[in-house]
DNA sequence: TCCATATTTCGAATATTATGGAATTAATGG
DNA sequence: CCATTAATTCCATAATATTCGAAATATGGA
């Protein structure tokens, strides 16, 4: 991953509505969760939620489907993955990052 | 992990210019480096830097010491380990995470 | 075609963040 | 106590991000 892009998906990550959005659809996981659905959620206004989905597309951390009248967005793991293997490796370098409980991977 | 620390986290990183002195500071490793020897190397003007040492210091990122009539800054690791821990439990919850290049740990 | 629903884009106000020169504080040695 | 080096804080300016009502766009059904 591209300096650029690491750079762009955290900070979309970086704001609390938008961290929330995230995680809202990685619990969603296939199925997706629809603009409708999320703003009614999180209460937030239509055209805020909008802004902050938009973020989160162009940093590559979402996509986004129509379906009917509905978009569906739905979090990309591949991308959160490439985000979280460029932060390992640039925790990791120079010195160990030996705390067993923090970097256990889970997945 | 408070979701307030991870913000503040994930902000401090998400600049270029932080995101450089912070890889710098991994590297340096134990040792450490001054602002001087920071601001040399990333041709950054002395107040800009200082500026943005505070906002890694803010988010927890790195620590300070003095020694002498120099400050010595270095990386945190168990804070970048803690934000790693969060990213990866948000990344993984719902839905398998399964990308063994992207989330094998190398510490 | 016309209406209702879903969502985005526009636009303008507000708030936050970044930059860097100049002044200030801190530490050491002579 | 003064000069020097190291670094921060102050401050004004510039740039970027956030909010959200209102207007526009898209879709499907009657």
């Amino acid at each position: 991953m591209e300096e650029d892009a690491v750079i762009k998906a955290m900070s979309a990550l970086a704001h609390a509505n938008r961290l929330r959005i995230f995680r809202l659809l990685v619990v969603a996981g296939g199925a997706g969760a629809t603009p409708g659905t999320i703003a009614d959620t999180l209460a937030l206004p239509a055209a805020t939620l909008s802004f902050h989905l938009k973020e989160l597309l162009n940093a590559g951390l979402i996509g986004q489907q129509r379906q009917g009248r509905n978009l569906i967005y739905r979090a990309d793991y591949a991308q959160m993955g490439a985000l979280l293997a460029y932060l390992t490796d640039n925790c990791c370098q120079g010195e160990a990052c030996d705390q067993p409980a923090t970097l256990a991977c889970q997945c």
